[in-house]
DNA sequence: TAACAAATCCGAAACGTTTCGGATCGCGAT
DNA sequence: ATCGCGATCCGAAACGTTTCGGATTTGTTA
């Protein structure tokens, strides 16, 4: 391996300047900081991160920690994660580690251990649930993270996001605009922010419509296909609270409660309207329901890029407004909804 | 975060000092290691893994590089992998960290990468292949490394294995033993190191037995229960090698093939024998298998311990023989096997 | 031509640890 | 008293990088 000096021999520079020219400083001429690069690249220079994180504090490596459980690996969304986001960290000239930590093993210790010895520069956080410890903790030690979503009302915290209670307003408001009035919301498992975000877009457009659509439907799990499935046949049981509409947390859930509206008898939109949120996680092309679902839309592939900028802004020391970022979403009303039956 | 400066001050002692009694070396009493010891703790120091990686080329760090692809997450096997090195490597005060290479990316430069910046100590290599370029490579960088098998006849790596020769030599002994001549070995993916080596274990078996028993049947694949039911259809159609005995690469395999079986109104054992190697992976009792299935049993779950072991011995610049480790394994016939009919 | 500013460079210190070579001390043997 | 030895300690150098403060060169203006 080739060091700094090796470079500077070679350039007939300084280690200093070498050191200038290979970070884009500014007082280094234009021709050096060239014939600098040059040089590094024909020895096959690479910094030594370690000597780096000694002096300016940066290792450029940051992580993710997680705690083993068996779901880790039959969702295939966690290896999306990782993988998303180890791209987009390689691309900013940083390494991205996974840590997955002991089944059962208490989690701040964790972090604790991985930051004492000053391997890593920040974290990202993924599934924050409400009141999260480990961003408390974090902001407490001032360690840079950035979450994929957010936590509490006024977070301080970077982070990175989707407008879940404004799309799940939407969705209402669509439904309710078309004069349904008992609408049923199939969310996800109770605690993870986003759940209380999208009940929250929910409860607010129920609440500014008229015509005794303020009584609430939810139901909360995990968003399977067989809770879609599950959760219909009960809603439209006897004596169940039947509704006309039914707002799906992602779009396997819809497809459980096509399979059941279709068990039943009922048929999309003319008996009951569905509407969906689609990450696109699930390989399942809404277009091609039938009929055809309306959804909005956000992909959670997005999301990595951002997290990863956001992160490595946050480490950068960039101010808190900067690091707060919202993605966009699309809205495609299709085929499953319609007027309620009178 | 204090330094070992912090907690010399604290114990009235030199740095040097402190930093041989935290490192358990020779020459300090037993008194002023234990006061050394308790000072450190009281102050929650950490070692600088950066700094100690500058001086002593130690940084405490092991990686385990793996290309990203879809059946990373569908098999449940990977994160059994993971999980198991991160647990008995952090049992040993080193960092186990996963990086995933992107999809497509050559694998190699990813390990110059990192390499070249000095972050890891070494590394873990699963999955080998015939020929692989990644041991060539890091021993070629005189980097440390442990396989998990072994790579060509005479390995010159360090490597944890089990012995897949003589397990599938016992395998098709047994079936010879009871009288059977046309056996059929059902096994992995051809170029994976272990396939050719459980190749070699049927055939020297076949070859040293008389009677005609020197015409392999093999079929290669995806370890699966599709394959194990399909492969066992396809042998016992007309004009096929038909068998008297099965031997499948593992357990899931055996499923497949006693499906099989069933459907084709043959019966375990009098029409066939079924032997089968158990790397317990799938949760797959075979003692519940009717009837109940024979089987070579070495769990791949007792295989995390001593890789990370070899490798910590690896880096610590142990010898060759003693990095070269072949784990055990039973015998358990039991009821799948028994005479062939005339 | 002198003076000054801008551009470009460099030496040395610092980060936190390990380790080499030597220092100090007590004590029994010469 | 001297020597040697083991046990226990310490100062200083080194690892490879960044950065502070200052030095040198170059170009521009009075």
């Amino acid at each position: 391996m080739s060091t700094l000096k090796d470079v500077a021999k070679k350039a007939g520079l300084s280690v200093t300047q070498v050191s200038r020219a290979l970070n884009n400083h500014s007082d280094v001429s234009a021709r050096t900081r060239e014939h600098v690069h040059a040089v590094a690249r024909a020895l096959g220079y690479q910094p030594n991160i370690s000597a780096r994180k000694l002096v300016s504090g940066r290792s450029g490596m940051v992580g993710l920690v997680v705690p083993w459980s068996p779901d880790l690996s039959s969702d295939g969304l966690f290896m999306e994660v990782v993988a998303g986001l180890s791209t987009h960290f390689s691309a900013r000239e940083m390494q991205f580690v996974l840590h997955i930590a002991q089944k059962g093993e208490p989690i701040l210790p964790v972090y604790r251990r991985l930051i004492g010895n000053g391997a890593l520069d920040g974290f990202v956080l993924v599934d924050p649930e409400d009141g999260d410890e480990r961003a408390a903790f974090l902001t407490e030690l001032d360690v840079p993270f950035v979450v994929h979503g957010r936590i509490g009302e006024n977070p301080e915290h970077p982070y990175f996001d989707i407008d879940n209670e404004g799309i799940f307003y939407e969705l209402t408001d669509h439904l309710l605009s078309l004069g349904h009035r008992r609408i049923a919301l199939l969310n996800g498992v109770e605690g993870r922010t986003y759940v209380g975000a999208r009940r929250r877009g929910y409860m607010r457009a129920l609440a500014g419509a008229g015509g005794g659509a303020d009584k609430a439907i939810t139901r909360n799990s995990e968003m399977t296909e067989a809770f879609g499935l599950v959760s219909t046949v009960d809603l439209f049981s006897p004596g169940g609270d039947t509704p006309t509409a039914i707002i799906c947390g992602n779009v396997r859930i819809a497809k459980g409660v096509y399979q059941a509206l279709q068990a039943l008898g009922l048929t999309i939109p003319d008996d009951v309207s569905v509407v969906a949120h689609d990450d696109r996680l699930a390989n399942l092309q809404t277009a091609a329901f039938y009929p055809a679902l309306s959804v909005t839309d956000a992909p959670l592939r997005d999301s990595w890029k951002p997290l990863a900028g956001c992160l490595a802004d946050a480490i950068a020391g960039a101010p808190l407004p900067k690091l707060q970022l919202i993605g966009s979403h699309q809205t495609l009303f299709r085929q499953s909804t319609a007027v309620p039956r009178s």
